[in-house]
DNA sequence: CTCAACCTATACTGATCGGTACAGGTCCGC
DNA sequence: GCGGACCTGTACCGATCAGTATAGGTTGAG
């Protein structure tokens, strides 16, 4: 039970984090928000920056382990599961903590293109990406990396306007959008 | 000449807090940057969130009177402009200085829905869709404001992939699925 | 000349920032 | 029992945060 205490100033920090902004988190904040000492914090990570990084690294975990497990529950057929990627979106845009994508936030406040957590966000796309690939190959269709990219274009498209003008539909709109490209993915 | 200090101080805060975020840049950074004296800046905004304010305010006019200027130069007929929005937009992803969209930014630093902040944001993107839905009536579309909505997911989504992944080929990628949703839009 | 508007520079407030120092508590294997 | 790993609390560091106070310079209209 050692490694838990990491665990969870991980886990709440990324909590923390996601709702409050990296910026606008200070350390004596996350003492209180976690309990855990910030002795033991600096001990666990050498930087702030350090610890951005480990949260980033579980957000990435959980959420694309989240997304493509709900993507193979919500449907059957490859083709199916791709469009269903809307439907756990739509999901995900109506839970009450709900707060835009964290790497697009991470992105937002990190100016430096060259800074871990930018590229952080970046690795994080390219394996959502990877696996739209992938499923767009099962799914049989001629250029699946195409198909992939316009799919996260409405994803991220979707998660931004959910963010900012609110959920309503948002999804729907996509998954249609996507219905639309899916379909011409499939005569080329 | 006496709203010049006032102007130069808004334009130049527009440009720094773009680049470097708005819990990342102090005031103090600002009197440097701006040449405007402290004493000066509070005299005109009364907290450093009413000089955000007004920069949202001044980039909203510059941005969306760009962007609809741009995709009037670039075409002709209104279902030509709809598509021209993704050249501009790829015109844009190329600006050495290009850092996201300003308002996607500031609405993921700001994280209480009902923070003026947000509700500049969501107003920003209601007035782009807005010209949309106008265009798409011009253009002739069964349902503009569908158009619109679509138009708008893969605008947002071009914008953040450019950002976190880099701008090679996202605008012609979504300018393709565009023209994809256009079609189909005209054909109902 | 004078007044008011508008600007500057400098110094300051209390709070908070990221990060460190220090002293001590708990628990487990040897 | 004893050392070491791991934790706590508290106090502190210099820097920076948003915002204020004070004093004085410049400019143009009456």
């Amino acid at each position: 039970m050692s490694a838990s205490k990491r665990d969870i100033l991980v886990k709440k920090a990324l909590q923390v984090f996601y709702r409050n902004g990296f910026h606008a988190t200070g350390m004596d904040m996350l003492v209180t928000e976690t309990g855990v000492s910030k002795t033991s914090m600096y001990k666990h990570f050498r930087t702030k920056d350090d610890l951005i990084l480990a949260s980033l690294r579980l957000r990435d975990e959980l959420f694309r382990n989240w997304l493509m497990r709900r993507m193979e529950e919500l449907a059957t057929t490859p083709r199916e599961q791709l469009l269903a990627m809307f439907d756990a979106l739509g999901e995900w845009f109506d839970q009450e903590d709900f707060n835009s994508c964290m790497f697009i936030k991470a992105a937002s406040e990190y100016p430096d293109p060259d800074h871990p957590v930018r590229a952080s966000a970046a690795e994080h796309k390219r394996l959502i990406k990877h696996y739209l690939v992938e499923l767009g190959e099962k799914a049989g269709v001629a250029e699946p990396a195409q198909l992939a990219r316009r799919f996260l274009l409405l994803k991220e498209g979707a998660i931004v306007t959910a963010h900012i003008q609110g959920s309503a539909g948002v999804a729907a709109d996509a998954r249609q959008a996507a219905q639309l490209i899916l379909t011409d993915a499939c005569q080329d």
